[in-house]
DNA sequence: TATTAATAGTTAATATATTAACTAAAGTCC
DNA sequence: GGACTTTAGTTAATATATTAACTATTAATA
């Protein structure tokens, strides 16, 4: 298999793996009303409570000028708070609100259960050298 | 490690891959005035010389309305041309035009060394095994 | 063959992504 | 303490992505 062959490259194989998979969570999460990059958010604010969005970003993958109109839109949907930070007034903190806490549980559910039907379809071990390689491609340019 | 862990999770992991190599390439693009869309379809065309749009978006994976404003801004760069079918009039055909010709052989080689340098860095075992693997998962919900 | 279903391309509306540039607030360093 | 640098968030301009809907053709089929 030809690596520099533009459908067999890494960069296709990696679209082609999301392609693949993500449309199975897109539908969940416009059941209720969110998008992808907005799942993402609420994902990390179910664990955070309350996070700087500059961590948000980092965390979410998502480019802080994207991540700007994702949180505005949250904002306007009654998802998520924006409040200043009193000991650096540069930062500004996002925190769930109780319409964003109450999401938790009825998307989470749901999530789980694609993920476990992803893992049914490729073995554990084939899962976990998936998610191992990915790792070591995303390390390739560290330091 | 949890694999339903967001931050570890495959989707996560496969965005983080693509966001560690992709900026690699979107350099090269740039040089030439392309997006890494354009790029995709010039690496098909490049391969095809003539392809109808349906193809062209299968191949690319890019959507057939993402693709129409791809060709059109390709189109207006004289990069790309449209032309009507002859077998089937509702087929739009593709191809390139000199200009778009003639970028292959100064894309081509800094994409190469690109991909030489991704190879370098993660052993050509490794590499091939995570083609495999995607491969796998691209295929999960086929037939 | 008239009807119905499927396909190819497009348009529209909304949400994101990408890159560059800009403001405000900290942090550094002499 | 003032100049310089870095960081956090934002805005702007342009390009894509996503979903739904719509037109023109072609295929399928009763």
């Amino acid at each position: 298999m030809a690596i520099e062959e533009l459908s067999n490259s890494l960069p296709m194989m990696l679209y082609k793996a999301l392609d693949t998979i993500m449309p199975k969570f897109r539908i969940i999460f416009k059941e209720f009303g969110i998008t992808e990059p907005q799942a993402r958010v609420l994902r990390i604010l179910w664990q955070h409570e309350t996070i700087a969005l500059n961590e948000l970003s980092s965390l979410s993958l998502i480019t802080p000028p994207s991540l700007v109109g994702v949180i505005d839109r949250m904002e306007l949907n009654g998802l998520v708070e924006r409040n200043n930070s009193n000991i650096d007034r540069r930062k500004i903190i996002v925190n769930l609100t109780e319409k964003g806490e109450k999401l938790e549980s009825k998307i989470l559910p749901k999530v789980k259960k694609v993920y476990a039907e992803i893992e049914s379809s490729m073995t554990k071990k084939d899962l976990n050298n998936t998610l191992f390689l990915l790792n070591k491609i995303s390390l390739i340019y560290k330091k």
